[in-house]
DNA sequence: TATTTATGTTATAGTCTATAACAGTCGACA
DNA sequence: TGTCGACTGTTATAGACTATAACATAAATA
């Protein structure tokens, strides 16, 4: 029973997110958020007034899917969407938004540093650069 | 517009699987085949008369969802399903299977070797090993 | 032998993604 | 200033992938 793509860097990659995301997604359920969920809520956090579309651009979801999951977190009380010209929603959290996001902050932040432990010493600083040149939006 | 996720490597990890995901597929869909489909072509190739469930558990897909995918290579040809004992089915290439296969190995091959071109050489060979860190099932 | 475990299957639901079409608005520019 | 192209948000829809439960059957084990 040999997996022949072990060898490959793009192949290890999508195993390893796969399992990584799967497990995030059990801690953050705790809060009732979905992995897309908690990550917006720290976006919106940290650039309040963001369009819809924007915040779409910056997650790669599109706006069509955007439109459903922004209405599902202003229904819950977590996020409102203001007209800021005609045609853009600006983005801010409530307060109850807020405190859900510094929830989810704070099981991101355990999260990380569990995963960072994982890595071999060794390896540690080189993981950042290398997915960041594997992730071409990463203009930064 | 910042995104304060940035610095966590497990966000980067996902972007950049989905992003590498994304343009595999693309790549391989030219031989009508999806991500998961090259992926087990590989794997029976290289196992064959791997049970179905074998082949689940290599790959994180759950029995349940593995009927549909294994019926369908078989229904366009490309694998075979003997019965080995009572219950489980053994499973094999055709000729036509081998053939593609191949094919999913070389549009692999230069997928991986253009992933690994990407990264930066003095990070190169700390990817694998730190991705394999993170992937639990890769008792290797 | 009796009980437990494993395999494959069906059915079903949920999540995420992708595309097309539409109405309304904005901006550039002739 | 008026027009045209680009942008925003929305709806509808389809596809892929995943997750769970229930079932029949076969194998393994105590």
């Amino acid at each position: 029973m040999r997996d022949p793509l072990l060898q490959y860097p793009g192949y290890i990659l999508r195993r390893a997110s796969t399992a990584a995301m799967a497990e995030f997604a059990s801690r953050i359920v705790v809060l009732g958020l979905r992995t897309s969920e908690a990550t917006i809520l720290q976006i919106v956090a940290e650039n309040p007034g963001i369009s819809q579309s924007a915040l779409g651009r910056m997650l790669d979801i599109q706006r069509a899917n955007m439109t459903p999951i922004a209405a599902r977190l202003e229904a819950r009380g977590l996020m409102r969407r203001l007209p800021s010209d005609g045609r853009s929603l600006g983005l801010e959290l409530t307060d109850e938004g807020h405190l859900l996001a510094e929830k989810a902050r704070a099981i991101i932040d355990t999260f990380e540093t569990d995963l960072t432990n994982r890595i071999p010493a060794e390896h540690r600083a080189h993981l950042m650069p290398a997915l960041l040149a594997l992730w071409p939006s990463a203009d930064a």
